[in-house]
Order: C-alpha cells, then sequence, then structure tokens
DNA sequence: AAATGTTTTAGTCATCACGACAATAACTTC
DNA sequence: GAAGTTATTGTCGTGATGACTAAAACATTT
C-alpha cells in the first residue's frame, strides 16, 4: 500500500472522497469435468449491460469481508458449494472501460468442483449452464465484460497448478479410478499419458493416492474392473506427474 | 465480474453510490540481488497511519489507467526504471482492517531489478533503502499495514517463477557470469549448487545464454576468468534449472 | 620464477526418472 | 466359450542429474 509519503493531507481522517472510487467485485471461474472434457460454469446475464450473454458468477465484496471470504461466500449463494480450500485467486482486474457503468476491479478466483449436479441450480442465476471451455473460448460464444480473457488466464493458471499442487484430486469425487485422474490431466493439458506409467508415477509418489480395498464397476465396454483410491494428504512440492513438452504426444495426434 | 444477474435495480445507469466504495492501489514488492543476498526496496513513511515504519513502494490507481500501468507508472515514478516486461501481479489483498483509514483494496506486483544505483533516490520517498529480505521478514522489522505478508507471498512467488519462467536473467546485468546467475538461484531458494552441473544445465538448453566472446575479470580471490553471456530468448515452458527437494544440500549444510 | 590458492570449465560415473512397449489379469457382451 | 475392452504388472533403453575428479587460467606470495 498505499498513499503517498510525500502527500502530507489530513493526518489523521482522511476524506475518502479524495481519491478514485471504485466498486470491488470477486469473480469466480468454476471448472470441472464432464464428459472427459472440460467444463466452466456460466450463467446467463438478466440485466444491462451484456444482457443475455454468457458471463461468470461473481459479485461485490462487502468491507467488512476478506477477498477470500467474500468468494467463499458468492461461491455458496451462487452455487450451494461450500468448499473451502479449492479457492485460488489467480488474478485482479481493472481496466478502465471493462464495466461500462462505473470502475469496477475484480479479483478472479478459480475454483474445481467435483459434483456436477449441485451445480446447475443457482440461487440468482436466471439460467446456469456447464459448457465445454473449448467452446466457451473459441470464439463462438462472447461473454459479457472481460470475461474471456479472465477465463483464458483461468485455464493457464490450473494447467500451472495441476503440475504444483494437488488440485488434480479436487476435480473428482472422493473415490476414483486412477483413469478418472488421468482423465483430468488429460483435459487440462491436452495430451494423451500412457496409462501405465501414469500408474506407476502416482502410486510411486508416497502419500499421494491411498488404495481402498473396493473396485469399480466397468464401464460401458467392459473390461478388468479399476481399483478405486481416494485421496492422500497432498503435496510437497510439486505433484507427482510431470508436463512434458516435447514427447508424450499431443492429444489428436495419431 | 460483477452485478448479480437477479438484482433488477437501474437497468441503464446505475448509481455507484449504492455499492461500497474503495480505493485501489498497487503496491511493488522490488527485488534485486545485493552481496549475493536478496533484498527488497523499502521506504519509509513520512506520514500517518505507520508513520515512521518502513513500507513497500505503492499508489493509487487512476481510473483512466489499467492495473499494469498503474504499476508502470509507480515504478518509474518511485524508483526511475522504465522497464516494462519484468512487472508481475502475484496478488490482491483486500482485509478490512489492513488500512485503518478507509477500504483499500491493494494488488500487488513483483518487480525484478538488476541496476541497484538507480533505485536509490526515488522522487518522493522521504527514505527508500535496500534490505535484505531475511532481515525484512526475521520480525526484527516491522513493515506498514500487511505489508510483511504480501513480501512473503512475493518471495514464494519468485521461487516459483525461477523455476518456470526466465526471470533469473532479470536479477543480473546485460552481461553476466555463470557464477552470477547461479547466485541468483542459490539465494533465492536458500540452496547450494553444483557450479559443474549448473553450467552443463544451463548451456544444454539452447537458446538460454548467448556467449558473449568476452571474459570477466577475475574477483578479489583470483581464480580463472569466466566466461561472460548474455540472456537469449527466454523459455518455452520451465526454465534450465530445476529445484529438488531431496538431495542438493541446503545452504548452509556443512 | 616457482609455489600456492582460487575459480572456472571439462569430464566421468552411477543412479534414477520416464517414455515406449509388451504381456497378463479381470471383467464385459455376444 | 470366444472375442473385446480395460486395468495392471513388468521390462528395456534413454536421458537427466547429482557427486565427484581433474585440468585450465588467473592472482598473490615466496
Amino acid at each position: 500500500m498505499t498513499t503517498k509519503t510525500r502527500d502530507p493531507r489530513v493526518p489523521a481522517g482522511y476524506d475518502p472522497s479524495q481519491f478514485p472510487a471504485f466498486a470491488v467485485t470477486v469473480d469466480m471461474v468454476i471448472l470441472t469435468m464432464s464428459d472427459n472434457r472440460l467444463h466452466v460454469l456460466l450463467v446467463r446475464r438478466g440485466v444491462a449491460p451484456f444482457q443475455g450473454m454468457w458471463a461468470i458468477p461473481g459479485g461485490f465484496k462487502r468491507p467488512t469481508e476478506t477477498l477470500d471470504e467474500a468468494a467463499k461466500r458468492e461461491l455458496a449463494e451462487e452455487t450451494g458449494v461450500d468448499s473451502a480450500s479449492l479457492l485460488t485467486q489467480f488474478g485482479a482486474y481493472g481496466d478502465p472501460g471493462r464495466d461500462p457503468r462505473m470502475n469496477v476491479v475484480t479479483v478472479a478466483y478459480l475454483a474445481v468442483l467435483r459434483d456436477v449436479g449441485a451445480v446447475a441450480a443457482g440461487t440468482d442465476a436466471s439460467e446456469a449452464s456447464l459448457m465445454p471451455v473449448s467452446e466457451a473460448l473459441s470464439g463462438k460464444v462472447r461473454l459479457a465484460f472481460d470475461h474471456a480473457r479472465i477465463v483464458v488466464d483461468a485455464i493457464e493458471r490450473v494447467r500451472v497448478d495441476l503440475e504444483l499442487t494437488g488440485i488434480a484430486t479436487a476435480f473428482v469425487g472422493p473415490t476414483f479410478t486412477l483413469a478418472e485422474l488421468r482423465a483430468v490431466y488429460e483435459a487440462v493439458w491436452g495430451v494423451q499419458l500412457d496409462s501405465a506409467n501414469f500408474r506407476r508415477s502416482v502410486v510411486a509418489e508416497d502419500g499421494w493416492v491411498i488404495p481402498t480395498g473396493r473396485r469399480a464397476r466397468p464401464g460401458e465396454a467392459g473390461g478388468k474392473p479399476a481399483e478405486l483410491f481416494r485421496a492422500g494428504r497432498m503435496w510437497k512440492h510439486g505433484g507427482p506427474i510431470r508436463r512434458s513438452q516435447s514427447s508424450e504426444r499431443r492429444k489428436g495426434d495419431s
């Protein structure tokens, strides 16, 4: 912070109107896995500006709460989710024209969810929907405000966090197979990983995943039933899976 | 952003006074290497609150500029440095009590400098000084506002960026020896790296450092004159040096 | 000039992480 | 029971990396 050290204005009681006033909001990029693809939660705006366009959920920060608390409160209000730890602040946006009505600075948060069902019905939003990020960013739909840029930054952030933290297990349920966990990496990074090597790396890291005795039901096409794991205590520094730019062919190559 | 979709208030022209007003500032954590140790630039506050305490430089955002522009402007005003690319936003802070006068949300930036001389004299600050981060954070000095927390977060950020980006060369001059570059890693990570292995890794990565033909003068204690390099085009994804938590003994061990 | 010390630079070696791939196990459906 | 599909185990070769040794190129001292 904050006030320039030179400025010998009113020493004790400032007049806040002397400084440019901003509205401060928190916006959340809520990511989840659905149909083995990365989805983002969007709401349709019911009022001007950008009426009828898709936007990411958010709301105003209150003076009595911290930014993290505001994000947590808004997340609970709009999606009914009460998860504390998976909220990550990743950027602030304050371009002059980003809100045509007034000066607004928004602080953007990234949330990773697993339960898709609980998301659909928000308390406010006139319409809420999960949209694949590839579709949300491919120019076909235009997001309100600068939300397209915010979503892009969130994707980049989750890509890095996937390598550095234990955020991967937040995408899947409390119990999961390694194929489900691998699908998270593949979808977020857009690569294809060898299932055998993936298992080796994940299991080798001590305390990452803990095997429960049970096995999952095979999928549509049959196959050997997969072992069920639950998330262990998270990482120390760097998760078990590293992004490799050279080999390990890109998803889509044949 | 931003306004809740439910709220059918004034559709076209809002009344900004309906929403809590905040002051928005940008604060900069300016890091540099001096005497082979990581230093942070601090200014002494001349006015209340926290009068006489050390703080990181910063200032108010103007409604007509972006956050990045505000940071760049403040950096130029307070230090005379006009470097564009090395400014990284790393966090926003808006705890209710962080400024006793009013509601202030600050956006924190990280700047890495090499030229120590140009920093010392700011245009405003009554007193500016470089302080080792170990000293600034070890409880001996108390920083104003929540600046201690901000500096801690900045250090953590630069630790990660050192592994993921080409920020290392920003600490050293336009031409440098590998020992100087290695000192950056050692100071920021608090480790000790083998000079031979360091050279091998850095040189192996193509385009990272470019050898100029010249050699540096040996230091105080003599020794073989080191080769002078200049920074190449930066990374693709991930720099040449990786942080290892296990081996490669910690600095200070013997 | 020779000896000693210091730092840089080159080279060797062993270990380990990891990608590629083969083979087996355990289910499904037909 | 046969065929298909997925999970899981195992092997192999390569490349990255830490530890270490040695030579090269300077300064200072004797």
